[in-house]
Formats: structure tokens, sequence, C-alpha cells
RNA sequence: GCGCGGUUAGCUUAGUGGUAGAGCGUCCGCUUCACACGCGGAAGGUCACAGGUUCGAACCCUGUACCGCGCACCA
């Protein structure tokens, strides 16, 4: 008979004798798609407001951060929502009505950033050619073939959103929300229209909020450069700066009031270079004697200390910069339209032929960037949208007296640090894409010149004096003559309301406020801290019947768990520039969702960045295929009953040891999930099952399973059903695809294990099998001995065991399983030359049919009596401090005297072996 | 400058007062009938440094160094 021939019988009888046949190795591929749509057309994602059970057992909510519509899955995404998926399913397996509101933020300057490159690679137009109502028609074109890709890629991660209430920040009735508020905040007085230096991106073209500004270490330079005294010719003065390209801009040069070097010289004027002019030199409190010279060249249109320093002076403001960032000043030609770093070399060589440059040197400072455009940003004057922060007060309250918790409590300093030194929030971008602010300008009678229908110039105007334009802001339009302001929101206007926008008014009055929001720490000012002012502000579940009531009814969220930053193996942020982030629909295709999920889950520690690893990841992966064999053994012992009760059946000691470390992992993961520290429950869950319950217990019960007589066999087979049974419920918000395709395919239930009970065993219900924890102790002596000796693993040898008590057969047979031995014989008197171990339950030997080296077996022993001498003395120190034996618990004395009597035991055989060998 | 984290085996890390634990990697041995995505064993750590508190410190306090982050400054 041929090989193959062979294979195919072995195969047919195996499948006849077990309907239960498991793959040999988890195949996540043939489980996810299939499970997953399988839940989506059964509805287990969707919440019911209302429903009986969350009547009964409570309401669980969180409303996903929402990823910009440009975004792909990211390692980062993964970490975010595999945390809100399983604080989610746990929820529903505690009998909760539980809600996971998703959804997509519309992000506007980085969509219309991705769409303006689009077009300009593909048709090379900008969005002018095609006018704002064509520009947002081929932005919602692009969004309706781009936008949902991160959706799908949420799903194949196992995502339990309500899928049907999928959120877009720009829906209708979203939108139309977003609109009212801005009306409510304008009406309020809290809106306002406000000429002040804003942090423009030159990139994007438009303001941005101090939030938005990332400020970057550069090397620069500082340049000295000298200025004549236009009163005394001949005398110069030195003035050092980083930005020699905007001194066409300068109006003045400024020093302190108490500078003796300098005082006689305030009152007189200076030549600024180019284009030639005399600016005076002024006095101001805020130059800084001891930097540079302690003379400042004063740019009010550049600098935003300088800006207020003109403000102070009665300074002109001179704006010799274009939006995007070049010169405009066409009296200086050789600097006029060029780039701003282009123009600063070129502007230190147009001093230095004048003989007006000293020197530089360089310089290390902080230039503010863009934050989506990474590019500098440059201070600009311009008439924007302002909001005066409400609640702000309250919001500080609502973290103080710990309504809202932040995990880890830390945040909350920063959050504090923010709030108390909140500035207005610039909320207004010269963005197309987005909401449109509500505001109408109407120009004034009589003026026919066309910027008059430009609504930005009208924005403008209307800030200047004299000139009286009419501003409504309201939603529709006033009418014929009125045009709407060119501008939009900063996507953030329209997300500090994502915590209850997103819900109608039945959802609102069940899940509102949410119990959780995961996300990161980068986002806190940007989102977390305006959504709890929204809530407040904006009271979505209306007024208490207190104060305090009315607050706690509002609050966006009960906890903020704030995950780690995800870097590369070298402590890298990932990003997309550095190409360091792996794919995680690559990474789910390797190892599988649940591998992914689990392996980042457990080196996912609360508030600390994450080294990421693949590693990790493969751990994952074997992890489940652990699980799976496990499994896989058991439905080849027959069919399991869901329903075991290990109680009513005579236990071996194995079994009630495994029993009682399920109930110390089943207590230690709840308590884990309080504090919501997910590795550490993902960490305990990994030991039990590879170490207790596989390595260990599954070992065990292979006596029974070899054996039908066996007294406890039953016990066995109970005990290891209820045990797969938790740990399959366990694990199930870590690893929900492995974990239902076990319940099923094992027939724990006919229905999903979505639904089923959360175990809560206690650790104290069960107590401790030190028979089982001695017997383990003397296999790892045992085996501990063969690595010594080198005996292979697989060779089956004999030990003795001259025992302290002597163990029942049921027992010894297992010992023998698990040191894979020949037999272990139980004997009265030590043999001579041979290795022995001191166990627990005796001195195990290993009689090595002639084949031991005395040599070998003296050395090890003395090493060993090293080792145990070594503990004698440390063990006496203690013993022999009067203070420690006086100070320390008398608990902790009685261990230190016990250990110390072993040790001594201990010590005899040794040297009683040691002479034996002699 | 202020604040917040961090520094434990080659790597990633657990460990809030009682003789340092794990995983990966390394080395040795195993196709032992659930699993080589595996099994058994071993080597590997003056817990960044310096003081202090304590009977006792990886752990508490003070300071220093280095790494990361935030805020402020940034001519």
């Amino acid at each position: 008979m041929s090989i193959e021939c062979q294979y195919f019988v072995l195969r047919t009888s195996n499948f006849f004798q077990d309907m239960h046949e498991l793959a040999k190795a988890y195949e996540p591929q043939q489980v996810e798609d299939r499970l997953y749509s399988t839940w989506l057309e059964k509805g287990n994602f969707k919440a019911t407001p209302g429903s009986a059970k969350g009547e009964k057992n409570g309401y669980y909510s969180i409303v996903i951060p929402p990823p910009n519509i440009t975004g792909v899955l990211t390692m980062g995404h993964v970490l975010n929502n595999t945390l809100q998926d399983i604080l989610v399913r746990k929820a529903r397996m505690e009998g909760k009505e539980a809600l996971w509101l998703p959804g997509t933020d519309h992000a506007g300057l980085a969509t219309q950033t991705a769409v303006e490159k689009y077009l300009r690679k593909n048709e090379k137009i900008t969005r002018h050619d095609l006018g704002r109502e064509e520009f947002l028609r081929r932005v919602w074109e692009w969004q309706k073939k781009h936008g949902g890709i991160i959706i799908t890629q949420l799903k194949k991660l196992g995502c339990s959103c309500d899928w049907e209430r999928l959120r877009f920040t720009l829906d209708d009735r979203y939108a139309k929300a977003v609109q009212e508020v801005f009306v409510d905040l304008y009406n309020k007085g809290l809106i306002k229209l406000d000429l002040r230096m804003v942090n423009w991106c030159p990139g994007s073209l438009t303001a941005i909020s101090d939030e938005e500004v990332i400020p970057k270490a550069q090397k620069s330079f500082l340049y000295y450069m000298r200025y004549e005294v236009v009163e005394e010719p001949g005398r110069f003065l030195e003035i050092a700066t980083t930005r020699p390209e905007t001194l066409m801009g300068d109006t003045a040069i400024a020093v302190h009031p108490e500078d003796e070097r300098y005082k006689a010289l305030l009152g007189k004027h200076v030549w600024r270079p180019f284009p030639k002019a005399q600016i005076p030199i002024i006095a101001d409190e805020h130059i800084d004697p001891k930097f540079g010279t302690g003379v400042l060249k004063v740019t009010p249109a550049h600098d935003k200390a300088d800006f207020e320093i003109g403000q102070r002076n009665n300074l002109p403001i001179i704006d010799v910069l274009t939006p995007n960032a070049k010169i405009n000043c066409p009296e200086v030609p050789e600097l006029h339209g060029m780039d701003r770093f282009e123009a600063r070399k070129k502007s230190v060589e147009m001093l230095k032929e004048r003989d007006l440059f000293i020197r530089e040197e360089a310089y290390d400072n902080n230039v503010g960037f863009s934050e989506r455009a990474d590019v500098p940003i440059e201070p600009r004057l311009s008439v924007q949208w302002f909001l005066k922060y409400p609640k702000t007060e309250e919001a500080l309250q609502v973290v103080r007296e710990q309504l809202i918790k932040f995990y880890p409590s830390h945040w909350e300093k920063v959050y504090n640090h923010w709030l108390e030194n909140i500035q207005p929030w610039c909320i207004s971008r010269q963005v197309w894409w987005g909401h449109r602010i509500p505001v109408w300008y109407k120009k004034p009678a009589g003026e026919t010149a066309p910027e008059w229908n430009n609504p930005s110039y009208l924005r403008e105007m209307s800030r200047q004096s004299g000139v009286k334009i009419e501003l409504k802001c309201q939603i529709q339009s006033p009418g014929e003559g009125w045009v709407q302001d060119d501008d939009s929101l900063d996507t953030w206007f329209s997300s500090w309301l994502w915590a209850y926008e997103t819900m109608d008014k039945a959802t609102r009055a069940k899940f509102y406020p949410t119990s959780v929001l995961v996300t990161g720490p980068d986002i806190i000012f940007l989102w977390v801290a305006r959504m709890i002012i929204a809530g407040l502000e904006f009271q979505p579940q209306g007024q208490g019947s207190t104060p305090d009531e009315t607050l706690k009814k509002n609050i966006a969220f009960k906890d903020v768990y704030f995950t780690g930053l995800i870097r590369d193996g070298k402590g890298r942020k990932m990003s997309k520039s550095l190409g360091n982030s792996p794919d995680p629909l690559d990474l789910i295709s390797k190892y599988g969702a649940d591998g992914l999920r689990f392996g980042l889950m457990r080196i996912a520690p609360q508030g600390q960045d994450i080294r990421f690893d693949e590693k990790q990841i493969e751990e994952g992966r074997n992890f489940c295929n652990k699980l799976w064999n496990a499994c896989r053994f058991r439905t080849m012992q027959g069919d399991i009953d869901p329903k075991a009760d290990p109680d009513k059946h005579t236990l071996t000691p194995f079994a009630q040891h495994i029993l009682q470390r399920l109930s110390e992992t089943n207590e230690a993961i709840n308590v884990a999930f309080e504090k919501f520290e997910f590795s550490t429950a993902a960490s305990a869950l990994y030991d039990f099952v590879w170490n207790d319950f596989c390595a260990r217990y599954l070992e065990t019960a292979k006596a029974d399973f070899n054996n039908a007589a066996s007294p406890t066999r039953a016990g066995t087979l109970a005990t290891f059903d209820y045990v797969i049974s938790h740990v399959l419920r366990l694990l199930h918000p870590y690893a929900p695809f492995i974990t239902e395709e076990l319940w099923l395919n094992l027939g724990f239930g006919k229905e999903t294990i979505q639904f089923a009970s959360w175990p809560r065993l206690s650790a104290k219900s069960r107590p401790h099998s030190e028979e089982a924890a001695n017997a383990y102790s003397l296999v790892d002596h045992g085996r501990a001995l063969r690595g010594e000796f080198s005996i292979p693993s697989n060779q089956k040898i004999t030990f003795q065991l001259l025992p302290k008590e002597t163990p029942g057969n049921a027992e010894i047979e297992v010992l023998g399983l698990l040191l894979n031995a020949e037999k272990v014989e139980i004997v009265e008197a030590a043999p001579k030359n041979c290795p022995v171990a001191f166990t627990p339950l005796g001195e195990l030997y290993m009689p090595l049919a002639g084949v031991i080296d005395p040599a070998a077996e003296k050395g090890r022993l003395e090493k060993e009596t090293a080792k145990t001498l070594k503990d004698l003395e440390l063990t006496e120190k203690k013993l022999n401090n009067k203070d420690m034996i006086a100070k320390a618990p008398a608990a902790k004395v009685e261990e230190w005297k016990a250990l110390h009597a072993e040790l001594l035991a201990k010590r005899k055989r040794l040297e009683e072996q040691l002479k034996m060998l002699a």
C-alpha cells in the first residue's frame, strides 16, 4: 500500500469517528469573513434604546473617534479600535445594551488638499479652475469613492460597530447642528470677527488655530547687521535677527527703556537699508537687553510680539509677504517675488554689498510648523472669526471632581493647564470643503467696484472704521444683495459636537453621556477638551434640578482612556513619510485579525508608548493556534458538555488546581478591566492558557483520557469543558473570531458567544491544591535533572522517588507522563551514585544504567551546595539582625525561619549525597 | 525655563517595601500519538547614577545624567 493510500484511509476513518474534526492549525482566513457576515446578518451589533436588557442591566456607549475620510487604517487605528471593541463586546456579555457608534470626519483641510493634489496630478487643474460649486461636487464624488475604505478595514478587524448608525460630519442634520451652534454662540457674543495676528499656513493658504501649530527645533542662524543712525552719520547700531528677509517691513527699532547703552539714542532714527527709509528708535519693555545686541528690529506685520510693540507705539504696519510667503516688495526688485527662504540668503548678500553685515552665528530655535502642510507658519495679520470658549470653569470642575475620569490620571494636569491659560479659538478657515460660515454681508449702497462682491473683502472692510457694512449671522440667506462669508469652519468646530450630535433624541436619552472615550493624548486639546466644553455649553440632556446634576447629565463621557503612541522598533513615531508603519491589512492576512488584536493588546500597557514589533503579532497568532489545538485535542475525546459542572464529579488534584487557577485568573482579569489595564488582562489569559492549561493540566488529563475505566475521567472531562467555556468567553473581547468559531464548533452554544455571560469567578471560592503544586514542582526538578545529564527528552527513563509520603498510583502515573518516564518507582532507601533532586514530595533519583559520570554529578552537587550556602548566609544574616527580627512583621519572620530550616535540611542531604559519591 | 512620562537580562517589558519575573532572541536536546504557529532544558540582571528614609529599597524621598512628550520663550 502506498503512503498516499494509507494517509487517505487514516483521514477517512478519523472523519467518521469524529464529527467535530478541526483543522490541524487555526486558519483565520477560513473563519473571519464568514463569521463577520453572519454577525451583520443577525444584527448582533445593533443597539436599541429602551430594550428590556438595557432597562434591566444598563446601557453602555462609545462614539468612535471618527477617522478622516482620506485615511486608511493605521496601527494607531488598530490599537484604538481594538480597545473600543473589547470594551463594547465585554459590555454586551455583561448583559448591557451596548452602542458603539461609528462614523467618519470630513477633515476639511486634509480632504481638500488630497482632492486638489488628485486634480493637479490627473487633470492639471486647481480648485480655482473649477470654482467653488464644481470643486465641492468633485470632493463629494471623491468622498463617495474613498470615504468608505477605512470603514471596510475596521470591519476586517472585527469591530462591532452599529453600522446602520454610521455618521458623517457633513450629514445634513449634523451640518445644520454645526451652523446652529455657530449662530447660537454668535448671538451670545462669544463668536466675533477680529483683526489679529493669526498662524498663517503658507502651504494651505489658511489661518489655523494655535493647537495646530507644531513647534520644531531648528538649526538656524542669528544674523548680526548694522543700521546707521540718521542723526549721527558714521554711527551704527548693531541688530541681531533670524529673519533678515523681513527687514523691508521694519517700521522701527526698539531697545529696553532702561538700557544705558542706548538711552541717548531714543527719539533718533536709523536708516533702514532697503527700501531706504528713516525709522525711529523707540523704547519698549519687551526687549531683553541681554539677548543679542539688545536691539530689536520691529516688523509689526510679521511677528506677534512686534505687532504688539507696534500697537503700543503707533507704528505703521508694512506687509512684505504674499499669502504663499513670497516677498511682496516692488520697491526692492531684487527680492520681490522671491520665496521667503531664498530671500533670506539674498538679503544677507545685499547687506554684505552695503557693508552692513557683521556676522552670522549658529542658533537653535523653535519654529512653528503647520500640522497639516508641515511648512513653517507665518504670523499674519488678518480678520478672522474667533470663539471665546464658554464653560471653561465647569470643564475644569467636572474633571477635578472626577465626574470625568482620565486614565492615566496624569493627563488631568495637561488638561487643566490648557484650560487655565485658554486663548480664543480661531475657527475660520480659508477652505471650501467644510461647514460654511453662516454669516452674510451686504455691501454699502452705491459701491460698484467688483471687489465689493467679494465676501472676503467685505469681511475685511467690516473691520475698518468709517465703512458701513451690514452683517447677519443666520443659516438662510437674508435675501438679495447679501453674500455669504467665503470661509469654512475649523473641522474641530464640527467634531466637538460628535459625542451627542450623532445620536437622535431616543438614543441620546439612553446612551448619553457616553461611557468612555478611547483616544490618543495628542488630541486632548483639539478634541477631548472641546467635546467636554460642548457638552456643558449646549446641554444635550437639558437642565437637571441642581447645577451639579446639570453637569452630570451633560458631560460627554464618564471615562477617557488615553492610548499610547505606536512607535517603530527604533522608537520613532510611525508616519507615512517615514514609511515605517506596517499595513494592518497585511498583518491581518498574515496572522489573522485575532492574532493582530491579541498580540497588540499584550504589548500595549496603559499610558506608555508602544514599541511595535511584528514578532508580537506573530505571538498573538501562535496563541490562537495554541488554544485551537487544545480544543482540537478535547474534541478527540468525545462530545463536549456545554453545561459541565466539575463539582458533580470526583476530581484529581490537578483538576482542582486548574479550577483554582481559573478562578484566580478570572478575578485578575476583572480587576484589570476595572482599571483599564488591557495588557495585564491579556497577559493573565495568555499565561493561564499556555502554561497552566496546556503545559500542565492538559498533560495530566492524558492519564484519564487514555484510561476509559478511570474513576476521575468524568471529572477531568467536565473540568476541561468548564475551563474551555470560561476561556473562550474571557478571550472573546480580544479575539472575537476564533472564540466564536470554537464556541459554535465545539457546541458550547447554538447561538453566538457574543451574548454569553461574562464570567466572574472569585479567587477565594476555591482552595489551593498543594498536592498538584508539589507534583508540578517534582516534574520541574525531574526535567531539569534530565537536562543536566543531557538525556534526550524523547528517551524514556526510570525515575526513583524516596517519598516523604507515598503518593497514590494515579498520581504516580501522571508524574510518569509529565516526566516522559518509563516508570516512577517508589524506593525506601536512597540509591547510590545516582543524580538526585530535592522536591517537595521527596528525593527524586535518576538511575542511569551505568552511564553516570560521578565527577559530573559531584560537580553538579557542589554547585547546588554553593547556591544553598549562599541562600543560607542571606537568611541567617536576616535572622541574626536583632532590629530586623524586632521590627519586621511576625509572619515575615516565620517565613524566614521556615526557609532557613528548609535550607539547613537541604544542605544536610547534599552533604550526604556527596559522601556517597566519594 | 516650567510640567509630565521613562531609564530593570542582547531586545520588548512585568513588578509601589521582604532573596528580581515573563516573552522574543541565543545555546543544548527533541518529528514524545493537540500544536515545529510546537515540546523539554540552560545561560543571561551591581534594577541609569549619587545621597537619604527604613530592620529591610528596583519600589518611598532628594538630587544628577540621559531619552521622549507637552507648555512657554523663540530678535
